[in-house]
DNA sequence: TCGTAAAAACACCAAATGGTTAATTAACAT
DNA sequence: ATGTTAATTAACCATTTGGTGTTTTTACGA
């Protein structure tokens, strides 16, 4: 059992799920519908299987119309992924602006003792 | 050989190296600084092999300074990451906010309640 | 009722992941 | 030279992941 935020980052690590995902950005869409582009090289099986990944992560819902599955995006885990990043994102950026300067003045050595 | 997204969300996509990441926005930090609050529950080795992640993905890059390895935080991925994501979950929101009425107009379903 | 289409579920497989212990390398300190 | 510390590498193992093909389920339509 993952935590959420890892189901997130998991979910996203794979070009065929963001492909998805940027396609229901745009709006619902039906399993097939987001299928067809991979159907090529990828089985409706796969499909599924990627889908339920989503699913699992929270990112997707799927709804019921007669044989269809409309599939919308739901934002929610993307803003606390975004949230976590953003705020580790820019506590380095600071860190390097003025990495630099309080190493040279400050030691050398291994500093321990963390938050 | 997967692409830089998908390996920077799937270096995310653990705890482990979440914390890594975390105490490294803090400032610069050796190998066994950043073992150092995981020993209790996994090995040395386990902790290299994440941090190799870290660093394929491009998150981190190691240093040398005698038998130490001073690692720190690249921002540059996070960026490229964050930047993918607020793409696709602003559009997924604009599309929230029409699901929203949509539904507030249609039922009063079962969403959960964001604060 | 029968056929068909959409989607999921099932059984299976190969490769990747995350962990272990033991051995090795690299640099410093006696 | 020898020992010690920091870190990596290697060999191994269990579980997860991403794919396959086949079978079921679900709902529509003739």
């Amino acid at each position: 059992m993952k935590d959420p935020l890892s189901r997130t980052f998991a979910a996203l690590a794979d070009p065929t799920r963001r492909a998805m995902l940027a396609r229901l950005s745009e709006g619902e869409a039906n399993v097939s519908d987001l299928a067809e582009p991979f159907l090529t090289y990828m089985s409706p099986s796969a499909v599924t299987k990627h889908l339920k990944v989503l699913e699992n992560a929270g990112l997707i819902t799927k709804g019921r119309k007669a044989q269809w599955r409309p599939c919308h995006l739901n934002g929610e885990p993307l803003r606390e992924a975004v949230d976590w990043m953003e705020q580790h994102r820019v506590a380095g950026e600071e860190q390097l602006d003025r990495l630099g300067a309080y190493l040279k003045s400050k030691s050398k050595g291994t500093r321990r003792g963390h938050t």
